[in-house]
DNA sequence: CGCAACCTTGAGACAGTTCAAAGCTAGTGG
DNA sequence: CCACTAGCTTTGAACTGTCTCAAGGTTGCG
């Protein structure tokens, strides 16, 4: 019962919504999106994960998926399996707290993501997302002067809540504000970003 | 050490954001709504409390308040001080994994706002928000048939990202369809509500 | 090279917002 | 017990940010 190292390629499904499974997998390297499916058929990215981030939380203890994840480029993970885990987690009760500030974690971005939701603009849910990805880039060694897009014009704007057209049409406009360069899928960010809803 | 009833008149901040605490607080009864106060001044309520809610599971394990809760009625509360839910753990593992089960149900509901957010109508988020407070009232012992909101319009409006005077016109229009009757904060359903935006 | 998916841009439409005024309700103090 | 007040709710009218639809340009892969 070891730990195991998987490649898989983009567009590859990683976990299912709905499903139970019996191992914790977390993303070494990559992108994916959280989709997550309505009865009615709507879907709604509910998050990007990136290096580092747990996939599959939710499964812990006998709980459910609560969204498919997908890959958005090819990427390799490290799958824990449940017995595994908790054989750790009795050597070192730590484990478990730090699996519970996880999902806390999770739940800050989802609650952020509400308050952008509710009360952004399109260009302020732009910026903030923007930021979040340099930020981000920044903590895992970059130089945040750069975001690469794993994802598609239609991926940040069903995050976002917008249309394709108008993640489009804001981006082409924070070019002419001279904040930003917009080439495809890498952004140069021109000035501090201070999102008007910046994290606390 | 001993867990403590409290009681509280409305309006109270029972937990501030990012406040760091050592205590588990528990609605017993009443209602309590968490607003998430960004730097720039903007306000989001992300979710709304009733009886039997852990209200600052955040602060476990010296994590932090995610967001203040207030109450929105006379209310009472059972706090928890922290050496004695760690003792309980000890005896019984399976409240770690409950307390984790809790913030991953607070997740799953986090998500949901968000995909309402993102793409439902006025129409479908008000249905929505009256939908999961019925099956709420269903799960507490109540019939199911009427719903008594404990927050006011502005309240809805806010957690739903709606204007206040949109509320009110979207309530009008669904007494007009003959799919509830509402007189104040009292809502009488009349129809079956299934809206579009199912839980799955 | 050709296809398929992605991205951009324009024009028009519309849901929901803002602002404002008037009606209502519940709590307070005389 | 009633008058008063502050905040909540409703409703109207005008406005606007974003959506939808559609066409053309671009990219990347087989």
């Amino acid at each position: 019962m070891q730990p195991q190292a998987i490649t898989r390629n983009a567009g590859t499904t990683i976990a299912r919504q709905h499903e139970v499974t019996s191992a914790l997998q977390i993303l070494r390297s990559g992108a994916a999106k959280a989709v997550l499916q309505a009865a009615c058929g709507a879907e709604h990215i509910s998050a990007f994960y990136f290096p580092g981030d747990i996939i599959n939380l939710g499964t812990l203890e006998g709980g459910r998926q609560q969204a498919s994840v997908v890959l958005l480029s090819a990427a390799s993970l490290c799958r824990i399996p449940q017995p595994l885990l908790q054989a750790h987690m009795q050597h070192n009760p730590a484990l478990a707290t730090a699996l519970l500030q996880a999902a806390m974690q999770e739940l800050r971005q989802a609650n952020w993501l509400g308050v952008l939701l509710s009360q952004g603009s399109a260009q302020e849910r732009l910026l903030f997302f923007i930021h979040t990805l340099a930020q981000r880039d920044l903590k895992t060694g970059g130089s945040g002067a750069y975001v690469h897009l794993a994802m598609s014009r239609r991926d940040v704007a069903n995050h976002l809540g917008l249309a394709a057209a108008t993640v489009s049409r804001t981006l082409a406009h924070l070019e002419e504000q001279g904040l930003l360069h917009c080439s495809g899928r890498t952004i140069t960010l021109l000035k501090e970003i201070s999102p008007r809803h910046n994290f606390s």
